[in-house]
This record gives structure tokens, sequence and C-alpha cells, in this order.
DNA sequence: TAATATAGTTAGCGTTTGCTAACTTGTCAA
DNA sequence: TTGACAAGTTAGCAAACGCTAACTATATTA
């Protein structure tokens, strides 16, 4: 039942706006994804069935337990990958959006490989 | 016109064997790739399409010149990030099969980043 | 020369994942 | 209460790209 690239999109969207707002739509996913209502739909209805997300009765969207490791499993990669693109001199939107499909492709091992290194650097508080 | 990064794939795969063998047929590509005979044929009639390859008559594959830019520009992503994973201590085999991935993905601002970094730690001939 | 093996192609299926069109549902104001 | 708008869903299309089955064409060998 391996996520596919799309897949882990809605899931760090409803994540990432899980943060800044109590309430979580499907229309906001949309708008944060710049998708249509239709794909979001079935997308989230797909999460639904794979029981990574859940939808109360006011259709708002929260992610379970297993939704969440997934959630937060795939923004630290964001994170810490467009912090190291950062490092490197690539510019702010660039980094992010390179994060943003590089996240999805990495392995866990080659993951961990660039963290550790990059928190050694923190340490150092030194540019790469 | 851009290439998908199911195109960046065979591309690549012509260039790689290209350097192996005068000959590179459909099938080897095939056998490179793991990929079933159909698929290739497909493949190959749109990158021929698109003018990326051509066939001669005894339907040996080469690279067009526009082909071989881009290839090589493949090509240099797959090594670059490969030998900075494995520099980052990932194991060979893991960082080949990322870098395989990453290479479709990465923009050209982050990866001449990477590449310039890369290139400063092999004048000082240290470990990241 | 005829049989067989190898290479390539054609036809068509299935999945993923985006889209539009058009419907339903629910809320709120006149 | 009704009309309108916003949110969500259903139906169905399209493209990319993998596959198998089955065909054709070429080349080798008995």
């Amino acid at each position: 039942m391996k996520l596919q690239e799309s897949g882990e999109m809605y899931l760090e969207a409803v994540y990432v706006l899980s943060q800044k707002s109590q309430a979580v739509r499907a229309i906001d996913i949309a708008e944060y994804l710049n998708y249509s209502k239709p794909s979001v739909s079935r997308a989230l209805g797909i999460l639904k069935d794979e029981g990574l997300i859940k939808k109360d009765s006011a259709n708002h969207i929260a992610l379970t337990k297993a939704g969440k490791i997934l959630a937060e499993r795939i923004y630290e990669r964001h994170t810490v990958l467009s912090k190291m693109l950062s490092m490197l001199g690539v510019d702010e939107e660039t980094a992010i959006e390179d994060a943003c499909r590089i996240e999805h492709y990495i392995s866990d091992t080659s993951f961990k490989a660039i963290k550790a290194h990059m928190k050694q650097y923190e340490k150092q508080n030194a540019r790469i």
C-alpha cells in the first residue's frame, strides 16, 4: 500500500494546512495545491480508504495516526532538503520547489545521510 | 516538448549503452532498463518523432545532436548526484538508485549548486 | 530450402492522476 | 420560505506509460 507521489502531496498539504488552522476542508487543499475540486475529492477518498485521513460530520479533514506519521516523514524531508539547497546557495523559491519534488523520491538511507550532514554543519554554524 | 522522466530514462540508456558498444538495439535497451520490448519500441518511436534519436537500416539506434545534449545533461546529473550521496556515506547501490530518480526532478539551479560544492570538496580531496 | 529463433511492431489493456461538466447538499440572507 | 452561493461529489475524458498477446520480418541452421 505504498503511496505514490500524488498521495504524499495531499497528505503533506493536510498536514501543513492543519498547522495553520483548525478546520481543513477539501477546498482549502484544492487552493493550496492548485488542483480542481474533483481531483481533491477523489484523492481524499482514496486516502480515507487507506486509513490515512478522516472526515468529521462537517467534512473537516484530519490525519489519522498512520497518516500523521507519513505526513511528518514527508514534511521533514521537505524542510531538510530545502534547507540543504538553501545552504548551498540556491534561492528560496527554487529550493522549495525542488524539495517538493525530490522529497518523494529520495530513499530513507540517503535522506538520513543528508540530514546527519546538515546537523553537523548546523552545529558548526557554518556555511557549506 | 519537455521530456518526461520516462523519456529521459530511455535517452540515458541509449547514451550509456552507446559507450559500451557500437550498435545499440531496442532489445539492449529493454534488457538494460528491464522493460518489455513493446514499451521500448513505443518509447523509441516517440523519441525519434521528437528528433532525439535516429535508427539506421539495421535498426541500430543512435542519439541525434539534440538527443546527445539532453542525454549528457541527464547523465551528468546522475554521476554527480550519486557521487554526492556516496561521499555522504550512502552505499553505492542506493546512491545510484536515488540518483537515477532524482536526476529527473532537480532543477538546473540546484544541480549547479551541488556540482560546485562537490568540485570544491574534490579539490580539497576531503570527505564531507 | 524449410524450420526455428531472434528482433521489432501492432493492438489493446490497466493504473494513476490531472481535468471539465454537471449534479447534490447545506447554509444564509432577503 | 425561498433563492443563491459555496462546497463537495459523480461521471467521464485524456495523457503517460507500464504490460501481454500476437503478429511480422529477418537471420541462422539443419
